[in-house]
Order: C-alpha cells, then structure tokens, then sequence
RNA sequence: CGCGGGGUAGAGCAACCAGGCAGCUCGUCGGGCCCAUAACCCGAAGGUUCUCGGUUCAAAUCCGAGCCCCGCAA
C-alpha cells in the first residue's frame, strides 16, 4: 500500500480524505489538521471536518499550532496537503519519500492563494480546474503533475461549484498518484510569468459596491454564498443580501424599489437585482414578501 | 462574564423611551363583483404581548431574574 500523511482543514479537503480512505489503496498514517477553534458567540470549541472524519476511521491525528518547529513523527511515501492553510516548511515537505503534493483549486498559473474558487466566480469566469502539483518553498509554485479543467455553470455559487470540484479533485489526486508511481508522469514548470493571485476572503469583501453592475454583484454573490456573504448598510444596520439575481428591469442607482411582492435594486450602468432573501443585522433571515410585509410602509422614497 | 439587536395573531412588523381600548401589511375563513382571477369591494375569526417575580388603581410598556433567536467579533 501506499503510504500517506494528510494535511487538510475543511470541508473541501474532507471530501477528498475521504475518498482516499475509501480507494483502499492508500495506507494513512497519520493526518495533520489544524487545533481545535473557539468557534460562534458562545465560544464553543468546534473540530474542523478532517478532525471529525479521521475520528470516524480512527486514523493518527496531530494538531500543531505551527509546523514551524515541528517535525513528523514517522515519514510516509507522499504527503498530501489540500487546504490546510497553515505554512507548511520545506524542511516536511521534503520529508517525504517521494513527493509532497498539493491539490489546488484552479488551472495554475492561474488563481494562486487561498481563494481560487471564489475568485474565479466573482470574476466572473466561464471555467475553471483543479491543479495537482508537487509543492515546493513558494505558493502554489510547484510543478504541474496532472490538470482538468471544470466548466462554471452560469448560475452556480461557490457551494455548488466546489461540491462538483471536490468529487473531481480526488478522482484526479488518486490517478495522479497511481501514475506517478508507474512513473507515467513528467512535471511540467509553470510558467511562472502567466501567475495571478488571490487573496484570502474577509467579511469586508462582500461589502456591495452599489456602482457595480448588476452582473457584477451577482457574480460576487456567487462568489461569497454562502461565505463570507454580501452585505450592504440600510438604516444603519447591516444587510445580507442571502439571496439575489440579475433583474430585467432598471431602477435609480443605489435606490431600492418594491413592486407588489417583489424588491429591486439599482446598480450601475442602469441593470439592477432583484433580492429574493434577505436578513437584516439581529434578525432572523426572511424573504421579500415578508420583508415587505414588515417594513414596506416605512420606507420612505 | 467580549460588543450589540430582538421575542407582540399563521408570517413580517408597529405601539415600549413618556404606563391607560394591543394596531398595520399579508395570509386564513365567509360573502360580493367578474367570462375569469393570485386583482378589486364588504365582513369575520385568530393574542397568556417568551417565562417567572416585583412596582402600580392600571404593565406589551417600568424594575429584577431566567430561557430562546440573530448580527458583529473570534
């Protein structure tokens, strides 16, 4: 069997563990993860996906705060990292017996960093892919083993986007490793001058630029649904937008307008959206109707 | 004890600050109008105002304790 150390965190990464243990060809030593969070108002420390999943089929777990000074304890044939989101040192990267190898969520060059499904969708972007590739010191900058591209369905958001890719991802991560040990795949380089970035998402980002055109905005929907979200201000509180699509129809920028059920609002280049589900700061989320039920009669236009 | 908003009819909200018949939009039910309708008109039902205690002639409203929901932060 082949032996491997697993470093992941997420949801994403948990699909993909768990379709390697599921393969039985692989021989899981030991997973790495991230320590346990404080997570929501109360605090309550949470485990991440991979630690609830290693529990299930009772595999080795370790959860250093930082890999920094951190050496592992036995060394397996690969190390496998998919969104671990910790630095990970040469010096464990090079540990391995063979290689250490990194699923990436897009078509490197392209997309380096932490968000590469969002920003794909918030840049409104008509496929995408999924990059195994061997890591080395830098980024997403290792050489290329295997690549499959994805194509974006028009109206998908990051949920179900990444659902799709996470199957794919480790579909292709097992073939990549079979092939590489019958030694049927040559590394490509990158080609390093083609890379673009994208940076880790905070709440700030889904902040709606009301100057935006309306595909614009949906396409940052997509991007941030279901997190971080897309917020705008309304009577000094905060609104999530949970649910919006392109609207046919044109209103004043930056003005909101209800027609019977429905509510609009105007973006830039005369487009607007029209918002289907919506939750006001310490409310509970509601939908149009409601919210013009309840709060129609306030606004003042 | 991290900060903040909230709990009122089936839904969403108002009334609370400054105590005095609990109201609005929608839904539901009944009737009318109409070729017809989810549209329009008339009418009705539906409430332990989250719980417990206190103050008061009088509490949704003021005070105290508790439970629950949510936004921020992490």
């Amino acid at each position: 069997m082949i032996s491997i150390i697993y470093f992941g965190t997420h949801n994403f990464s948990a699909t993909i563990l768990e379709s390697l243990i599921k393969s039985s060809l692989f021989d899981i030593k030991l997973v790495i993860t991230q320590p346990d969070r404080p997570v929501g108002r109360k605090k309550e420390i949470q485990f991440s996906p991979i630690k609830i999943l290693a529990l299930k089929y009772n595999l080795k777990i370790d959860q250093p705060e930082t890999l920094k000074n951190y050496s592992l304890p036995i060394a397996a044939d690969y190390n496998i990292v998919c969104q671990y989101g910790l630095i990970i040192p040469d010096s464990i990267l090079k540990s391995a017996k063979k290689s250490s190898i990194n699923v990436h969520t897009s078509l490197l060059p392209k997309y380096r960093g932490a968000s590469p499904i969002q920003s794909a969708l918030i840049n409104g972007e008509t496929e995408t892919g999924i990059t195994i590739m061997m890591m080395d010191e830098k980024m997403d900058h290792g050489a290329i083993l295997k690549q499959e591209k994805i194509s974006i369905i028009p109206d998908e958001t990051y949920l179900q986007l990444s659902e799709r890719m996470s199957l794919l991802s480790a579909e292709l991560l097992i073939k990549t490793i079979v092939d590489c040990l019958d030694e049927k795949i040559t590394p490509q380089e990158q080609n390093h001058n083609l890379a673009t970035f994208c940076k880790e998402l905070t709440k700030e980002d889904g902040r709606i630029d009301w100057t935006k055109t309306a595909n614009e905005i949906y396409n940052l929907y997509r991007g941030l649904t279901p997190w971080p979200g897309i917020w705008t201000e309304w009577n000094e509180k905060r609104l999530k937008l949970l649910e919006i699509k392109p609207a046919v129809t044109t209103v004043e920028n930056g003005k909101i307008i209800m027609l019977e059920d429905k509510i609009f609002a105007g973006c830039g280049q005369n487009t607007a959206i029209e918002i289907l589900k919506l939750q006001i700061e310490g409310k509970n989320a509601m939908n149009a109707k409601e919210f013009i039920n309840g709060f129609g009669k306030l606004l003042s236009f």
